[in-house]
RNA sequence: CGGGGUGUAGCGUAGCCCGGUAUCGCGCUUGGUUUGGGACCAAGAGGUCGUCAGUUCGAAUCUGGCCACCCCGACCA
């Protein structure tokens, strides 16, 4: 490992990329735009994964799981999905390789094993699913269907960065049918409200909930909901979407059902997923020029004790004193490591798990012994505090909590600074140049000027937030009347 | 797909203009001294210089083709 990273002040871009194989996440892979996700990344990932489908199984949902391939003839079914994808993804064409005959221990694609119908590698699943549900669904008692599944996907971006956009990424797509257009947009809402749950206890990440612009929606929804957050270079990072489907995919797969009177209807859908992308969010929203900072409740690790020893004789006694700190605090439910290796000195350590984000380290020396402490260092704000061994047990998961919220805080103070009311377009552009971050104004609602806006600027809307109160005000740009402010940023 | 750039040890690099089998740092191995904030000293290991061809007595270096990757644009969870 290496000694140190990019400063975030010297070039926010560098820093990311640096933190993101310094700490060990993730690397480039010999795939051209896909990443290996390395075990501390993909531990990190398991945790929002376990968080995520607690919460969709609390809210009557089931994982289940759909094929990687989609045959062109159902992809291109519902049109404006097909549309929005086609651009960006990958193709199967062939089943077979051979020996090339012209180049001695190389293969070739075998020209005889061409598929009858392309199939598309899935960017998104509805088509699939969709096609699937037609199956399944006859009448209102088989309604609702609730389910989710864990998945990859590719969608073969022209520009990738590690977790933020890759090629193939790994998310979760939720995919639900429904009797009335009510019920699916309760559903619709509900799983927006999840992700922001979500994104703010457990990624200690405070996100805007709102609606997403006509230009900005997902192809093939009629309304399309999202969570947007904002990262330290004052850059807007959409964490979470929840799609309200309409009857678009009932039509193009003729998903029907007989309800109580006898009468043939139209499924409802929606549609929502997260991301490995919020690896990024997470990285990109808390962590500083030492490296990562994890909210506890999604570190892997919540705890290392490092031990300061100078010889055999004194770390078998530090370890006999480690260990029983462990038990005690394995037994509050966290997670504790004992690093006792002798391989590297203890300022290595300290600074390698800086690096990785553990919320809490302990270190025990000999002076600790003879006194009955231990140093605590939080790595928030890089307190160090002594504590008394008596005191571990609860001192430390309140720590966590502190923590937790801490971060939370710091996040939510951040982005109150960096969002910005304006009245003019001068004031706005000045804004976006200087300060960055949010910035709320008026908008009349036609997507002419979201796009004039955007060519000028390079700010699109991100939201159209739920919780915008009633304003009476004119656009920004054009002067027309407006009711109420949008949000708007540069956007990753 | 347009514009620019770069390929030399696991990583980061010097050398290239002006041809003579490769520099330095990190990391790695071994030994010793160290250990309360990224240790030090010594000895070692590790390279078809992206690839193919050409020029030459001789190519990392000059010429041409190809490949890959990076950056800027357009596109994007």
């Amino acid at each position: 490992m290496g000694k140190e990273i990019t400063s975030r002040a010297a070039d926010y871009s560098q820093w990311y990329i640096d933190l993101v194989k310094k700490a060990d996440l993730a690397e480039n892979s010999d795939v051209r735009g896909c990443m290996v996700i390395k075990p501390y990344g993909y531990s990190i990932w398991e945790k929002m994964q376990q968080a995520l489908d607690k919460m969709f199984k609390d809210t009557g949902h089931v994982n289940a799981y759909f094929p990687l391939f989609v045959p062109k003839s159902l992809f291109e079914a519902e049109e404006k999905n097909a549309e929005g994808f086609a651009k960006e993804c990958a193709i199967v064409t062939h089943y077979r390789l051979k020996n090339d005959p012209s180049q001695k221990g190389k293969l070739m694609v075998d020209p005889e094993a061409k598929l009858e119908e392309e199939l598309v590698v899935r960017p998104t699943s509805e088509a699939i699913i969709w096609s699937t549900y037609k199956k399944w669904i006859q009448s209102y008692r088989d309604l609702p269907i609730l389910i989710n599944q864990w998945a990859n996907v590719v969608r073969w971006e022209m520009r990738t960065r590690l977790f933020l956009r890759t090629a193939e990424f790994l998310w979760q797509e939720g995919h639900t049918a429904h009797a009335t257009r009510e019920e699916a947009i309760r559903e619709t809402e509900q799983m927006l409200d999840v992700y922001a749950d979500f994104a703010e206890n457990f990624m200690a990440l405070p996100v805007i909930k709102g609606r997403k612009s006509e230009g900005e929606r997902f192809p093939g929804a009629v309304d399309t909901y999202c969570i947007e957050a904002l990262m330290q270079d004052g850059k807007a990072l959409q964490a979470g979407t929840s799609h309200f489907l309409g009857q678009n995919f009932a039509d193009a797969f003729h998903v029907q059902f007989t309800n109580k009177e006898g009468k043939l209807e139209k499924v409802w859908g929606t549609s929502w997923g997260v991301s490995t992308r919020l690896m990024g969010a997470l990285i990109m929203a808390h962590s500083d020029d030492d490296g990562l900072i994890i909210p506890p409740r999604l570190a892997p690790l919540h705890v290392v004790i490092v031990p300061i020893f100078k010889n055999e004789d004194e770390l078998a006694r530090i370890s006999a004193k480690a260990d029983e700190l462990v038990k005690t605090l394995r037994a509050q439910g966290l997670s504790v490591k004992f690093d006792n290796r002798d391989t590297h000195k203890p300022g290595f350590k300290f600074a390698e798990y800086e690096m990785r984000g553990v919320p809490v380290r302990i270190a025990i020396g000999p002076r600790d012994l003879d006194n009955g402490t231990v140093e605590v260092a939080r790595r928030d704000t890089k307190e160090k505090n002594v504590m008394t061994f008596d005191r571990v047990k609860t001192d430390i998961p309140a720590l966590l909590d502190d923590i937790q919220k801490t971060i939370y805080d710091r996040a939510l103070a951040f982005r109150t600074n960096l969002t910005t009311r304006v009245d003019t377009y001068a004031e706005f552009k000045t804004v976006l140049d200087g300060k960055g971050g949010f910035v709320l104004a008026h908008w009349d609602g036609t997507a002419q000027t979201e796009a004039a806006i955007k060519e000028e600027t390079k700010a699109t809307i991100r939201c159209i937030p739920l919780d915008a109160p009633p304003e009476e005000g004119v656009c920004v740009y054009s002067g027309k009347p407006s009711n109420k402010r949008v949000l708007f940023a540069r956007a990753y």
